[in-house]
DNA sequence: GAGCACTGC
């Protein structure tokens, strides 16, 4: 092997990495922890820790056809494997599959891989992504995000191409991981000469090794990787007694913290932004009560803007302590230096779907080990370091070890079209590492037959059922963009699906006198038929001012977001313009035909307006309050609305809100709604 | 009058 060190990205892959998003991505979760960056690449590889396994993974894979692979990222583990699998032969017996949750880390480490071997990427290493792929017919190592194996299936169930398929941080248990380790279960059945690594982190290996055990199958089998020298030494430190107010015990640790403790930064964990302030406030009134003033205050959490959360990042000035008082953002989103002392609250928020309502809860619940233990590396980072939890060490034993997996607290309807469309008859019996809820299956299996996309027998509909699983949109969305194909408004129902996609397009600045400038700023753009049109209009305007930073400034609306929301309506133009069979034509302004499209994906969403003053979920009479972020919290209260979410906090709050008029649920949802008599 | 954090086809 040459240990040449050539730069070989064409220009076009360098595009593709090196947009700012992707840089800041590939920093935060990078897996390389070199010290030995002077050296060759085939010399450096020699030195990885991960080294010394390569026999035996290559050995317990021709005896197993499950391999579980434990170790912490940084282990080289993903870009090592792969060319160990290479070297060997194994790309004779078909494709070397990674998948990767995420885009921007399949990129990264197909590009990493390809260099080491010294070629251009595409060539033997290939990557394939939404949108963007370098593969050829040469490519034998495969990098791809879940999304695209499970895209494949669909065309090639037991996906005969490849001959190993490793799932790559399978501990993070997302729905597209949970989803993916359930079929290819059901594949290695079938196929015995199909080979599967799993990658996972120790406190899942034994959970993966149950899952991956069958009656006749050989038993999978696990190798622990050991990581050298990544991180210092973490003591851990519980109170005696439960605390009553996390949030005051969090400000009296701090500061006693500061009054005995060397120098250092701390990082306090607490649920939400409520908290980070409050704390700050208390945090403020013990600093303002002494003369040394040596402690500076830093809140951190998500709606900050991008340059207020930079502030955290500037070291102290000389003498003084920093303090920050975080959300969940610091535990794994980004890193924070200077950390030494960590306070963990012992609370997180998360969101669980609930189906008796089809709603989202933000519930605040203790934390899991995991998190405990991923908060504590985050104080380890440049020496020892110390963390103090807020609860005792017998409540830190009773944690669960980890969070409820994805697929068990949310929505179901896009996993269930995605299982109907590979020919699973029946959801309920399906083999999930982790059963979601019946009831969350059932309200998924409900919706789809209400949108006409399962038939009573449960089988996916021609040709709305095929086209809602084959759409990269929820299933509400996908029905109303096949409306608004057969209305003729596809062009404008694209644009808001587009911007539905981004985070938020309208900036909400922390101060007050900028809060209320902004506030007025998106006036501009509302309407009364409400949110979805509402964005329509911000795009248009955008467009129409020629997509310019300054137009975003003077109106208060985040231009990396809204140009995103434009990228993608282009791609999106394209895929269906390509793929799909709908007409794409302009309503030119008839507004109220969008308002029917809208209502044609949302009809199961319907609150109306009861005598009382409030509005009331039409199919269970609940309560709900229209979201002080919607455009029609101000205006005066229509009849009846259509929401896209709703989100239960301190009341059931409805988002994403549109009016409508009653006889176009009867007139667009017939089956739904001729039964319905509606309360008033 | 209210906002944990992400990601993907």
């Amino acid at each position: 092997m040459s240990t040449l060190k050539p730069k070989f990205l064409k220009p076009e892959t360098d595009d593709a990495i090196t947009d700012s998003a992707g840089h800041e991505e590939a920093a935060a979760t990078s897996f390389v922890f070199n010290t030995n960056h002077n050296l060759g690449l085939q010399e450096q590889r020699e030195r990885l820790p991960i080294r010394k396994y390569r026999d035996q993974i290559l050995y317990c894979l021709e005896h197993h056809q499950v391999l579980i692979l434990v170790g912490e990222t940084g282990s080289g583990k993903s870009t090592q494997v792969p060319q160990y699998l290479y070297e060997w032969g194994w790309h004779t017996k078909g494709l070397i599959g990674i998948t990767e949750p995420r885009r921007v880390a399949t990129l990264t480490l197909a590009n990493r891989v390809a260099e080491e071997r010294g070629e251009l990427i595409g060539a033997t290493v290939g990557y394939v992504v939404r949108f963007m792929e370098r593969f050829t017919a040469e490519t034998h190592i495969k990098f791809m995000t879940e999304g695209i194996l499970l895209r494949e299936l669909l065309a090639d169930p037991l996906l005969t191409q490849y001959g190993v398929i490793i799932v790559d941080e399978a501990h993070e248990r997302n729905m597209l991981t949970d989803l993916l380790l359930g079929l290819l279960k059901k594949i290695l059945r079938k196929r015995s000469n199909l080979k599967l690594i799993i990658s996972s982190a120790t406190i899942d290996a034994s959970f993966f090794a149950e899952f991956f055990s069958w009656p006749g199958a050989d038993q999978p089998i696990s190798i622990k990787l050991t990581i050298e020298g990544r991180m210092h030494e973490v003591n851990h430190y519980y109170v005696n007694e439960p605390c009553a107010d996390y949030v005051r015990e969090t400000v009296e640790t701090a500061w006693k913290l500061h009054q005995r403790e060397p120098p250092g930064d701390i990082l306090a964990f607490l649920t939400g932004q409520d908290e980070v302030l409050e704390a700050r406030d208390l945090l403020q009134e013990y600093i303002a009560s002494t003369e040394t003033a040596n402690l500076k205050v830093l809140p951190m959490y998500g709606s900050m803007s991008s340059t207020d959360q930079l502030s955290v990042f500037f070291t102290a000035p000389k003498g003084m302590r920093k303090v920050v008082l975080a959300t969940n953002i610091a535990e794994t989103s980004l890193t924070i230096p200077g950390i030494v002392y960590v306070i963990d609250s012992g609370y997180v928020k998360l969101k669980c779907f609930n189906p008796s309502t089809c709603s989202d809860s933000l519930v605040i619940v203790p934390v899991s080990k995991a998190s405990a233990i991923q908060r504590a590396g985050r104080a380890g980072r440049l020496r020892p370091g110390k963390i103090f939890h807020l609860y005792t060490r017998q409540d830190y034993d009773a944690l669960a070890p980890r969070q409820p997996p994805e697929l068990r607290r949310s929505e179901l309807s896009a996993a269930v079209l995605q299982l109907k469309a590979l020919g699973i008859k029946n959801i309920l019996r399906f083999d999930f590492p982790s059963p979601p809820p019946a009831k969350n299956l059932l309200a998924a299996l409900e919706l789809l037959y209400a949108l006409n996309a399962l038939d009573v027998d449960g089988e996916l509909t021609q040709p709305v059922g095929y086209l809602l699983a084959e759409l990269p949109f929820s299933a509400m969305l996908s029905k109303m963009l096949f409306v608004s194909g057969q209305l003729g408004c596809a062009e404008e129902i694209i644009t808001i699906i587009a911007m539905l996609q981004v985070q938020s397009v309208f900036s909400r600045p922390a101060s007050a006198a900028a809060q209320q400038m902004g506030r007025i700023a998106h006036r501009h753009f509302e309407v009364a038929e409400g949110d979805l049109v509402t964005l329509l209009n911000v795009h248009s305007a955008f467009v129409e001012a020629g997509m310019t930073k300054e137009f975003c400034g003077q109106y208060y609306l985040i231009y990396r977001n809204l140009k995103r929301a434009c990228e993608l309506r282009e791609q999106l133009l394209n895929l269906i313009r390509r793929k799909y069979g709908i007409a794409i034509f302009s309503c030119k302004g008839d507004v109220e035909l969008l308002c029917k499209c809208i209502t044609a994906g949302f009809f199961t969403q319907v609150a109306y307006l009861h005598h009382s003053g409030v509005y009331r979920q039409i199919s269970s009479g609940v309560e709900l309050a229209i979201h002080p972020n919607s455009t029609l919290y101000t205006l005066p209260a229509a009849k009846y609305i259509v929401y896209g979410e709703l989100l239960q906090t301190t009341k059931l709050f409805m988002n994403q809100v549109t009016v409508i008029r009653q006889e176009w649920l009867t007139e667009l949802a017939p089956h739904y709604y001729q039964q319905t008599t509606v309360r008033d």
